[in-house]
DNA sequence: GCCTTGGTTAGACATCTGTCAATGTAGAAG
DNA sequence: CTTCTACATTGACAGATGTCTAACCAAGGC
């Protein structure tokens, strides 16, 4: 089996306790916690996830940190190459979101995840 | 590890869309999700959680890889570290399990909760 | 006792990652 | 055009990470 193109079969599947993971879906699926696995990228995360409006520019979330605004936005970039965010600039300032489609892909893979609505 | 607090704070939150994760739960938090942000753990643990019983052995484990033995059982530990899995010697054998709780904490803190408040 | 098999531990080493200071760029405001 | 603000990019560097080989421990079987 797995003829897996960039279609379902790459990007969606089962929980891990279905049947295991193809290397390239774990190469796939593994870039993406592994952006999650820093704890400023995952505040940040949140932080965008829970502003109003569910965008912040790098000036409501650099505050919260002790670190350097190249470092902020690093984090940013590796957040966003990784597909849980995109970023986009607005006359002065750049605003970000959380991509929740990522996120779920996510969620649904490590576990009986809450029953979701929206089918598959 | 082990015993922190298990008071909700630490432990169990609402989705990211909720409300910001703090500093502490983020650490915590983003621990597990670095110990899944690798392939070949990424894989273990689904290799693990799709076989039969629920558990597996190395050496059920270690033939899906082109790597080294202690190199597999470095990746086993980082995931038993992270709370994902649990080994226990029986016999000749380990056998691995996944720890469902961990992995389903995660998904919470991902999920877009089954559609609750669309309040922001 | 002595091997053999299954797995972990200990070092060693190259690569990757997080951080910063310095510099660069895009837009707004004089 | 110049300058200021908001962010990004570059380059450098210490520390973390993934991998290996070699050595070690645990359980059986001879």
């Amino acid at each position: 089996m797995s003829n897996q193109e960039r279609g379902n079969e790459r990007w969606c599947c089962s929980p891990v306790t279905g049947e295991p993971l193809s290397a390239e879906q774990a190469t796939d699926l593994s870039a993406v916690f592994k952006a999650l696995g820093d704890p400023v990228r995952l505040r940040l995360l949140s932080l965008i996830a829970a502003h109003a409006g569910g965008e912040a520019c790098v000036c409501d979330l650099s505050g919260a940190f002790d670190l350097s605004g190249p470092t902020i936005s690093h984090h940013l970039k590796v957040l966003r190459e990784a597909g849980a965010i995109t970023g986009e600039r607005r006359g002065t300032w750049v605003y970000y979101r959380v991509l929740p489609e990522t996120l779920q892909r996510l969620s649904a893979v490590l576990g009986p995840a809450p029953a979701v609505s929206t089918s598959a």
